[in-house]
DNA sequence: CCTCAGACGTGCACCGAATGCAATGTTACA
DNA sequence: TGTAACATTGCATTCGGTGCACGTCTGAGG
């Protein structure tokens, strides 16, 4: 049973305003109050019809009821169904975007990169949303419906596509080759967001109690090194799920291989 | 303007045998060459169609009178309008997962999993449509229609991870380990599989001339070395295209099993 | 306090994707 | 040749998604 915060919606605004005090800070007026508190609802009824009942059968009229909304409205917020349960925000990876292009020129592409993945993870783990309002509880909720629905897991996969295009072109203007006849940056950013992914899907598997921004810097650093043989692959059992936690500090290669 | 495969379709069933003469091995018989062909127009309908129109604007009603068929039959042979276009097959992926548990086991789990792919690159170079009759050409324009869609892009991937799901599992069983308590497996197999990805764009970018084999060889190859820094990162300009192509491998056994 | 323009919610009509069902036609095989 | 299995097809239906128009509320300025 997940907690419901469906019910107090118009009936108590301070409880919606003490979740997002300084979130609209262009210009606090009682309509974006009322729009991002109808935007909350709509995701939060998502989230919880789709792990109670299944993506498939959840209907978008089903999502608008929860919410109090007309059906119709729901398109106003969302783009399709699956936007509300995956949490595309084009915001963010415009500001992920700006976060690559800061990064120190001396760092390799996938430190660059790596870094702002893992500060993003960070203020994850710290439930800061200082961006798009999201929170921790709502990112973990969100990873373990897509975990368990494959269909799902399709959509998330698709999602990340678009983040690979947008961060694929600052990597390569921030290395300044053309991304046309070079694969190098698209490379990298690939590979480094399906590092994340992994981590983020780990991350929920187990409850969300380890930090989200160790586990993803631990699969960034493995990509670094190559994706090295862990330890003795036949006869192991050895330590398996200490792998990625492993790595969270400076080096500790478990294994030389070529 | 492409070519036309339309209209041979029930006239001239010799012209749709030499294309396929022992594909459906299992017992050849009229229906399954039928079977076969308005699968293939099907196909190559909704190919082409979308690589004139773009998908958005391509019903399936519109690939179903291209390929002459009802509208209710294209269900019977894609799930979907984007399977059409992508090639999904679920033959592949059992294939893979095969294959990937036939690799010796002294291999690393990016070395084993890395030869899989590049032997299934290494048969698309050859155009040798063994499995699943495809042909290079079609995953030529497959990819290439795949590239410049964004909507399409993400159904890609959303394919793409559905085969990650297969051979992460598949990954897990042969380095023993519990992938629900071990990210390893899914991070080789996320970060591989994107590679090959990036690889296939690449390709398709660049006309098809040169071997997927080889350029799937060289990501792969990238990877397993921490995607290193190429080069002076600022003053490069120097030799960008030739990255990928530089580290050609040698192995490439295109012979796979069963 | 009043007014007005613009933003927002909503109902309605509509298109297209996708599924289930039943009837019909076609192939394979004895 | 007859029959059983299978493929094609039409039809009805559900649902995701969009464009449009109308009514309401909010925010800003007089």
């Amino acid at each position: 049973m997940l907690t419901s915060a469906l019910e107090i919606r118009d009936d108590l605004p301070t409880a919606l305003e003490d979740e997002a005090p300084a979130d609209p800070v262009t210009h606090s007026g009682r309509r974006d109050r009322k729009k991002l508190a109808t935007r909350r609802a709509l995701r939060d009824a998502a989230l919880e019809l789709v792990a109670s009942r299944g993506f498939a059968h959840v209907t978008v009229e089903d999502i608008a009821d929860a919410a109090d909304v007309a059906t119709r409205t729901f398109f106003n917020y969302f783009p399709s169904k699956e936007s509300a349960v995956i949490g595309a925000d084009p915001e963010r990876i415009e500001q992920l975007r700006t976060n690559l292009l800061a990064r120190p020129a001396e760092e390799t592409p996938l430190e660059a990169l790596g870094s702002v993945l893992v500060d993003y993870a960070a203020n994850l783990d710290e439930d800061l949303d200082d961006l798009g309002g999201e929170g921790k509880k709502a990112w973990f909720q969100r990873f373990c419906i897509v975990r368990a629905d494959p269909e799902l897991l399709g959509a998330y996969a698709a999602h990340m596509a678009e983040n690979e295009r947008g961060l694929s072109v600052a990597m390569a203007e921030r290395l300044g080759s053309d991304p046309y006849h070079d694969p190098y940056p698209a490379l990298v950013t690939a590979t480094a967001l399906a590092a994340v992914r992994v981590a983020a899907m780990y991350w929920s598997a187990n409850g969300g109690e380890e930090s989200l921004a160790r586990l993803t810097r631990a699969a960034i650093d493995s990509l670094g090194k190559g994706l090295l043989d862990p330890g003795p692959v036949l006869g192991e059992s050895r330590a398996p799920a200490e792998r990625l936690r492993a790595s969270t500090g400076h080096r500790s290669q478990s294994r030389q291989a070529k």
